[in-house]
DNA sequence: TAAATCCTGTCA
DNA sequence: TGACAGGATTTA
């Protein structure tokens, strides 16, 4: 669910409510997500830590306390972090508990996300280093490095984070929509003029759907339990079979990588 | 490169 | 009832 715009609205929806503050009481409501032993540790490690930075990279968001240690989440496909002062409508997985603020509740329908405590020096990726973020990192020279001489397809190159972070299969089939490329081109086949128009598309699409606070398909929801509205914006996603925005003929339905992919046989080449 | 896996829910 | 869903890892 959440890619990069969506992980970005929330990081900046939390900054304004917790930094300077700490937690004080954490409730785990799925085991799934954190063993008792766990949560005896994180207790005597997070609470009374002030919240100093919230911080990104891809799709992972960061919180860095006092201590130097930080607590990572991942949302994967349903996460959610809401500000309440009740417990919401739905089932949550943790409940953070704040001194001067409101509470932080972790929704997750599927139960994929997952938190870590990590202590000062501790990478948060195990064995991958994630590549440069998609928005704030990546540069047309490393794109075009990152492309050459594959023969990958460009789609789920795209979606790999190892080699550029925070692009998901909504904005990887909506970049390469603008920028009139097909998701199966051989990445290493794509010529210099096409690089440069889809690190352009990308760029566009990622801060258009920032400005537009994300897309809700379905279960995303900013910090506030908001829908965002960046699908509004979606040319591809999930439309096969509608006409093409640009030239009317019906868009194709394909699966690349084992991802539902759309796309205009006729516009993208 | 693909399939299976971790889950729950929706839709045809 | 089966296919599919915004993710990522592991295995074959």
């Amino acid at each position: 669910m959440p890619e990069l715009p969506e992980v970005e609205t929330i990081r900046r929806d939390l900054s304004k409510h917790y930094l300077q503050q700490s937690v004080i009481g954490t409730q785990i409501a799925d085991p799934r997500l954190m063993s008792l032993s766990s949560l005896h540790a994180w207790k005597k490690r997070v609470h009374g830590q002030t919240w100093m930075e919230l911080q990104r990279q891809g799709k992972y968001l960061q919180v860095v306390l006092a201590s130097g240690e930080r607590i990572v989440f991942h949302l994967r496909m349903t996460g959610q972090l809401v500000i309440l002062d009740r417990p919401p409508a739905m089932k949550w997985r943790m409940r953070l508990r704040f001194q001067n603020a409101k509470d932080l509740y972790f929704c997750d329908q599927r139960r994929f996300g997952e938190v870590w405590l990590l202590s000062k020096d501790q990478p948060w990726h195990n064995q991958h280093l994630p590549g440069p973020d998609a928005l704030n990192e990546l540069t047309r020279k490393k794109f075009g490095e990152i492309l050459a001489k594959r023969t990958t397809r460009i789609h789920p190159l795209l979606l790999d984070q190892r080699r550029i972070s925070g692009i998901g299969n909504i904005y990887s089939q909506e970049a390469l929509f603008r920028a009139a490329i097909r998701p199966t081109r051989q990445a290493g086949k794509i010529t210099k003029a096409e690089t440069t128009s889809l690190f352009t598309a990308l760029r566009e699409t990622l801060k258009a759907a920032l400005e537009h606070r994300g897309s809700t398909s379905r279960n995303y929801r900013d910090a506030y339990g908001r829908v965002g509205s960046a699908q509004l914006l979606h040319a591809v996603y999930r439309k096969g079979g509608k006409p093409c925005s640009r030239c009317q003929k019906p868009l194709k339905s394909i699966r690349v990588g084992g991802r539902g992919t759309v796309y205009c046989s006729s516009c993208q080449r």
